[in-house]
DNA sequence: GTGAGGATCGTCT
DNA sequence: GACGATCCTCACA
């Protein structure tokens, strides 16, 4: 007996609502889907970072509610983007229900659709390496088209967005755990999250 | 192949 | 006024 697959394999607002260290987890394998111009930009999620919040001194959301970070502080699974060092975007997807601060930061992907396009954007040929294409969060912003501006507070739960993540079942790999990269609060806590793919 | 340092600007103090 | 959840280039081994 088989299982009816879901007719739309997007994640819900339930997948987000739990607590940032295990949506992280969970995300690893997953597909960040960008509709684009009638273009679908998509990347497999192999490396993601979980951002606790209040308790994190790490995180955006730490020193409280301001109006750059209100997205975190809002409800799951809206994507919060922010600019960092004056010229790159980070795409974030807020956890916990409404009120309660969180997020994941997705960080790297591997190039599933829209290769040639990527490139383009990235400004390098079209035989560009997925490491060079989307192998940072601020390239796979860059990679995906997706700016503050224009895609902070976007609900990525929701058909119509133009941004949403899908479950396309279980990729093979590992999970390794580390500390987490490029911050000097709380660096020792173990909440970087990269799938490894098994050779 | 690897490591160090500069670029650049929004946000908060 | 200072800092930051980064990336790229260049120098050196």
């Amino acid at each position: 007996m088989s299982l009816p697959l879901p007719q739309s394999p997007i994640l819900t607002s339930d997948f987000f609502v739990r607590s940032p260290e295990i949506v992280a987890r969970a995300m690893l394998g997953k597909v960040l889907v960008h509709h684009r111009k009638g273009e679908r930009l998509s990347g497999r999620i192999i490396e993601v970072e979980a951002y606790l919040g209040l308790s994190d001194p790490a995180s955006h959301a730490f020193r409280g509610r301001t109006s750059a970070n209100a997205v975190l502080f809002g409800p799951p699974g809206v994507a919060y983007v922010y600019f960092i060092y004056g010229m790159h975007d980070c795409l974030n997807v807020s956890c916990l229900p409404d009120g309660e601060p969180g997020g994941v930061l997705i960080r790297a992907l591997t190039p599933l659709e829209g290769i040639k396009t990527m490139a383009r954007l990235r400004g390098l040929p079209a035989d560009a390496k997925p490491q060079q294409l989307t192998g940072g969060p601020g390239k796979l912003c860059e990679a995906f088209a997706i700016t503050r501006a224009t895609h902070n507070g976007i609900d990525v739960t929701k058909v119509e967005s133009s941004i949403h993540i899908e479950d396309h079942g279980r990729s093979p790999g590992t999970i390794e755990i580390t500390p987490r990269i490029g911050i000097s609060k709380a660096i020792e806590q173990p909440l970087r999250f990269v799938l490894k793919a098994v050779k």
